[in-house]
DNA sequence: TAGTCATTGTAACTGTTGTTACTGATAACT
DNA sequence: AGTTATCAGTAACAACAGTTACAATGACTA
């Protein structure tokens, strides 16, 4: 564990409050597709990711959901934070996108660190703020951009995500995460297929034009 | 400055950290509608909300905005926090909605007091995750409503933060805080009299349903 | 009092999104 | 091979939101 946490936290964190992490942290690998957290659940620990993505969604009245961002390396739940703090329900849902790996931190240590480390205050706050202008920037998207927009930045940031150019979704699926139906997704795809934006198939669709 | 400090928030900080507020905090009264963050400036001292209200507005590709939330007593701007600490650049605009009354604290004691204060931090914590926990329910509503429950909602919420069910604001500024048009708030507006859930007037709404 | 301006009401139209229904294509399974 | 299920394409329509245009009303001022 040590290697992956001196990899992708050492630049952040002191030597000591690295020492604490790795002495008291639990290394977890976690599949792609798994449930991290329910919507009402409680919260007992907090992740740190070193591999992989996770995607956070937001359900609504009728049970369906929408994507709101993901996390990436180096990243935290801003959620877990004060769900761990506050002792309060989790308001959202976690999926990991892709296998992931990532190091849990059990929650009493958290105030413990805040009180202790600069570089721990300095992380906490700098997540909240990563995750603050990530609700921002979903906002932006559903509340200025048209769905084609939106389809397309979805798809790029897909690709991105997953460093590979070929989305292996349905369009099924994809509507799903941006609260529209699959005929509107086919609609669109086909549309931004007709300008060479992307190449269709049957379970994936090919990205062009990564911009 | 005392007074009102400890009347507000004495149940959430100790008495040294009270102390040091009162100490190096600066008294300010602003008047409603006045500007006090503008995106893409730095911000260099954080306010603790003592009365009144502050809406807090994102701006679209074309400057058009959109209402993101309200902060009430007790609260405190979260994209300050970290404006503050990483000095990066405000992604919001924020001007009083009601005359209100503050207190500015220093950028350099936030550092200091999230070392010292164990109640400082927890306010700290607290305050993000309030906002995050706002842009979620702003997403729900973008994302999740129709147009005529949005509209219904924002009037709601506006009668409860001026405590007053007489809203005086013309459907222009309705339907840009909305970020909409004046023809369908006016329509809408015009939906919800025929319901017997407000009665229009010129420049001002009265509603009648509160719930 | 007449004139001007801001505000509101309304009609008519457009464009986007959501819905329903059906068809064909492809993969998976027996 | 034949059956079944999933996935994608498309048409037709409905609902909603955005746009343009213009009239009517009230408020303020010269």
């Amino acid at each position: 564990m040590i290697q992956e946490l001196t990899q992708n936290y050492a630049h952040l964190f002191e030597k000591e409050l690295l020492n604490e992490i790795s002495q008291v942290g639990t290394y977890k690998d976690i599949p792609e597709g798994h449930k991290m957290i329910e919507i009402g659940e409680y919260v007992r620990s907090m992740p740190l990711l070193i591999s992989g993505a996770i995607k956070i969604l937001r359900e609504d009245h009728d049970g369906d959901e929408l994507l709101l961002y993901f996390l990436e390396k180096g990243d935290t739940c801003a959620m877990t934070l004060t769900c761990c703090l506050g002792q309060k329900k989790s308001e959202i849902r976690a999926i990991a996108e892709t296998d992931a790996k990532l190091i849990m931190i059990p929650i009493e240590k958290m105030e413990e660190w805040s009180a202790k480390y600069k570089s721990w205050r300095n992380f906490v706050f700098e997540s909240y703020h990563n995750r603050l202008n990530e609700l921002l920037e979903t906002i932006d998207s559903i509340a200025f951009l048209k769905m084609d927009e939106r389809l397309l930045k979805y798809l790029n940031e897909k690709a991105r995500i997953s460093n590979d150019n070929i989305i292996n979704s349905t369009h099924q699926e994809i509507a799903y995460e941006l609260h529209t139906s699959r005929v509107v997704i086919s609609r669109l795809l086909k549309k931004l297929e007709n300008l060479g934006k992307v190449e269709l198939h049957r379970n994936h669709i090919v990205i062009k034009n990564i911009n």
